[in-house]
DNA sequence: GGAAACCCTGAAGCCACTACGGAGTCAAGT
DNA sequence: ACTTGACTCCGTAGTGGCTTCAGGGTTTCC
């Protein structure tokens, strides 16, 4: 199959599948005469396999290191577990921060009653002065509240 | 004051205090002889209010955006409120993305039974069989689950 | 045979910084 | 007066996980 395909069969967009073969994520396939890559069942499995890591928001990283514990089968399995282990704190540690950052959020929200001028807005003011429990800002290696754009591919 | 100064009042790195007024941030302020900048309240002030902002996760974005409503107080403040309602419900929405990210996560760390070789690990057959909810790969504008260390500073 | 749809590569852009290199400036100590 | 070390300047490049673009070649369908 052409990349085109593999991009539909596993719902990945053309120039990621690309990339992944750069990071070194699925093993570049053979070529046509023409140059262009020619996928087999093996390739979509491993794509597969990569993008649900990634709807688990592992890194790329984190997925190089079970893509090698993949591939080395006679290793016990206690690596992918502590590895899992590791994501799911980061995942939760990331939640707590938000939960931190939403009561925050309402708190400052509730400042502005009604409708005035915004030299007056209790927001802005809230903001210059710092209505911030100190460690709200987030210390983890969990990312922010904001995404780009997703391509509905 | 110094540049070193401002960073230390405000805990902010010096290089991200040049950045935010190459980005229209931080007013650029006056310099000495020597080309050194020097800041005065309304800069410690300024800077503050940004950080404060970027502590509760906004864009750099949002927070122009916030600056020139703060610029402009014959306005009334409704555009603030909706620009802070808008991103409640960023975070919100990325909250709930994290909570079924952790129940899958969770699901899937329970499908190792102890200790046995990776061809068999119930983890790595999970994530090639896709052992996922559809609609768990987020679709807001929130970030993921890492981030990069963070500067003390 | 010609247009549309596909494929190729390499480079640049996104965000919010962080790090680096190379040079100039300043204050304190000897 | 001179040296040391801390500070400052600027511009450029790197981070992650892609996305977009420019500028081509190929295949497929009518």
């Amino acid at each position: 199959m052409k990349i085109g395909e593999l991009a539909t069969a596993t719902s990945t967009a053309v120039e990621t599948i690309r990339y992944y073969e750069r990071e070194g994520l699925l093993p570049a396939p053979v070529r046509t005469e023409a140059n262009y890559r020619v996928y087999e069942a093996s390739h979509v499995q491993r794509l597969q396999f990569v993008r649900h890591c990634r709807g688990l928001d592992m890194t790329l990283q984190e997925i190089r290191a079970l893509l090698a514990f993949q591939d080395a089968p006679e290793d016990n399995c206690a690596n992918v577990n502590a590895l899992l282990d590791a994501h799911i704190g980061h995942v939760a540690q990331r939640i707590r921060e938000l939960r931190q950052l939403e009561k925050q959020l309402k708190l400052l929200r509730a400042q502005c009653h009604g409708v005035q001028d915004a030299a007056h807005c209790g927001i802005l003011q809230g903001l210059s002065a710092g209505l911030l429990a100190p460690g709200a800002v987030p210390t983890g290696h969990v990312h922010r509240s904001h995404r780009s754009r997703v391509r509905s591919t």
